[in-house]
DNA sequence: TTGACAAATTTGTATAGACATATAATCTCA
DNA sequence: TGAGATTATATGTCTATACAAATTTGTCAA
């Protein structure tokens, strides 16, 4: 089917742009396949080089296309169909509820890097690494333990903080510019020391959730957060 | 705190996109300061017009700054300090572990809704709903429980569709555009049946979430998934 | 046939200059 | 002083060219 050409007067690097999109989006080119070079563009446009590569480096960029040096520029994979949820700050969120907000610090610790942390964290044996043990308070409930693992290289001032007044996370979006998360979530049943914490009777589940930060290339934290069992809330929008 | 040079070798956009974010993070420039405009930086750096234009640029796609033409640019907006995560369609998820997926259809009819519905909805009384439950299996292993119920007002072909080949929330993609979705997570003992269904033993907690999801400004399905206690992971990048 | 090397291809980055367009500052004149 | 016109500033786009770096292809000899 004949694509109606991009209005006159749009830039000819976005002419290029929805050229390309157009032949994916109608199925003419699909996942994997090569698309024309540069130079190939530049001719059927009639423009110069720089202009065409402006076009591909943007699709690249936006993850449409996926460009190989001394290779060529391929479709990439599709995308996945995901939802876009945002998991807000803890102390954010409750303070949104309109609730009182209070920590307390169980522990805080520098540490050797042991086997096990060495492993979640990808880093060489004998690193140094923070622990903090915090448990948050909404409203005099408690409602979430959170175990800590900081890489002492990212977050030097760690131990400094004072964290009644803002919690590691904070500190952390601050100090290590964020590059990225993995996270994981399960239910589980908490180990006694934190159901006494949580002042959780006996036979109820958490919701545990993982999460790793990235930064400047190296993990930057690994936090172990276990809430009661109840809900958990979240929205997000497209 | 001086902050060290970016690393020799490193693309001159790439040096000065760095000089900028550090200036911004270090407090320097903040939320709505003018930064040096193109020609200054080529001045500082040492190089052409273009190479500043594209540092600057990818700074704005990025959202760090904004540019207005004519006028310079300007540190951009705090971004809203959540993490933005995806959650994926569990067909994909599995697909992309490289593992088998299944599903087994349990229930399928059309009603009409009953006050529960209807409060979860945010319907009129007697509005028309659709419940599926459907098991998913990743290599014959039960994975989770989908308990859906869907707006016929927004799909009203629900019923005629193949679950076999494509899931609920496939179908409902291409049918109801999305506008959003909430979320509701949380950790609980599942009742006898379902954990039948996930071939679960006794004391396992499940993770269980809840997802309604708007489609042309009102609900158009309410989703109960039912996971084993077992880890669900996923992951962002900013 | 295979391995090593050279050549061609393709993307990655950068330059110096050009003109267009939107905004902000300045000047002029009533 | 105030309004409108002019000028300066800053970003937006584009060209033609250049060299670097990674990959693929081609060639030739062992």
């Amino acid at each position: 089917m004949a694509r109606a050409a991009t209005a006159q007067g749009t830039p000819a690097f976005q002419r290029i742009k929805d050229h390309v999109l157009g032949k994916i989006h109608d199925g003419d080119w699909r996942e994997g396949d090569a698309i024309p070079t540069e130079e190939a563009l530049c001719k059927l446009f009639g423009v110069s080089r720089m202009t065409a590569n402006r076009a591909l480096r943007e699709l690249a960029a936006e993850q449409v296309v996926v460009r190989v040096q001394g290779s060529g520029t391929f479709v990439a994979q599709e995308r996945y169909q995901a939802t876009v949820v945002a998991i807000k700050n803890i102390a954010d969120e409750v303070r949104a509820r309109g609730h009182a907000h209070r920590s307390e610090l169980h522990k805080l610790e520098r540490v050797r890097a042991a086997d096990q942390q060495v492993v979640r964290f990808g880093l060489p044996p004998g690193s140094v690494l923070f622990h903090s043990l915090i448990v948050h308070f909404e409203n005099d409930q408690p409602i979430q333990v959170e175990d800590r693992w900081v890489n002492a290289a990212v977050a030097p001032d760690y131990l400094a903080q004072d964290f009644s007044k803002s919690t590691p996370n904070e500190y952390l979006m601050r100090a290590a510019p964020l590059q990225g998360a993995s996270y994981e979530i399960e239910a589980s049943m908490p180990p006694p020391e934190i159901a006494e914490m949580l002042r959780m009777g006996e036979r109820e589940p958490c919701l545990v959730l993982r999460r790793k930060t990235m930064s400047r290339n190296q993990v930057a934290s690994v936090a172990v957060l276990w809430h009661p069992g109840g809900k958990y809330s979240f929205s997000g929008a497209f």
